[in-house]
DNA sequence: CTTGAAGCTCTAGTCGCTATAGGGATTAGA
DNA sequence: TCTAATCCCTATAGCGACTAGAGCTTCAAG
């Protein structure tokens, strides 16, 4: 019915410190508090944690959560801003990925650079992580 | 032959409070100064720079780069962390493209599943950023 | 010699937590 | 009812890798 915030955190898998800070910064209300100013959540609670565990999971910035937290309280708003925050997103993920793949290029081709007992006047690791014109991109 | 912070900035497209940075936290040594107290650097350093440069937009953390820069002070030393340090981050690379490739998925799907004008109560993808239960994966 | 750009140090802010210190509240068992 | 163990409270500082700003000094070109 009413449950503490270790309770919460167990039931949400968000850790009892983070939750005082979503407080903080506004993400969730203040719940109603103890004679002992200890905090009492209840259902409603939880399931805005999830949303934004969930969300933040995803890899969302708490600014786009506070948005779509924002926009979750006017029901009868058009959720276009909740599709174009996915949408940004999504973009955001896929450009990472991108870079990611760049990186790995590079990457693997330095990690086998240097097969073989070397020393370190010798070693194509150490000369490649200093010579960018060996790349084949701009990262 | 001998350049101010500016310059080497410009040289290694290296922001001027970086350098500093860098210099504080003992990645690149201290440089002579003039009379008036400014930095004036050497081809060595602008090397030392680039290689730090490079390692950083190849995703290395600093502590990495530190264990680099040690390393190649010792030249008949054998180069197996260099090759360590390299497969590391290709393993940590890799390790975030697939997690990202996962995301990708799941907000690929977010993002198309409210097409057309809803209002914020109907609005699927709400509902999807607070239900992990409609995902394929754990993320 | 003047002027304006560039340099200097120091401090604080970014993001999303996490850790610690030093206390008070709650609860289960004896 | 007492006590001990566990939980909870606030407040502050730290992480990584910078970046921004304030307030001052030095340099180099004309």
């Amino acid at each position: 019915m009413n449950f503490s915030i270790g309770e919460l955190s167990k039931q949400t898998g968000v850790k009892v410190p983070t939750i005082r800070y979503y407080e903080k910064e506004g993400l969730i209300d203040p719940p109603v508090r103890t004679e002992g100013n200890q905090r009492r959540y209840r259902e409603t609670d939880r399931e805005r944690l999830r949303f934004i565990r969930h969300s933040r999971d995803l890899g969302l910035p708490m600014p786009a959560i506070r948005d779509l937290i924002e926009l979750s309280q006017h029901p009868d708003k058009p959720c276009h801003e909740a599709d174009r925050i996915a949408a940004d997103q999504l973009k955001s993920i896929r450009e990472r990925i991108v870079h990611l793949k760049k990186l790995e290029v590079e990457l693997a081709r330095i990690a086998t650079s240097c097969q073989g007992d070397h020393t370190v006047t010798q070693c194509n690791v150490l000369k490649a992580f200093g010579d960018h014109s060996q790349c084949l991109d701009n990262h």
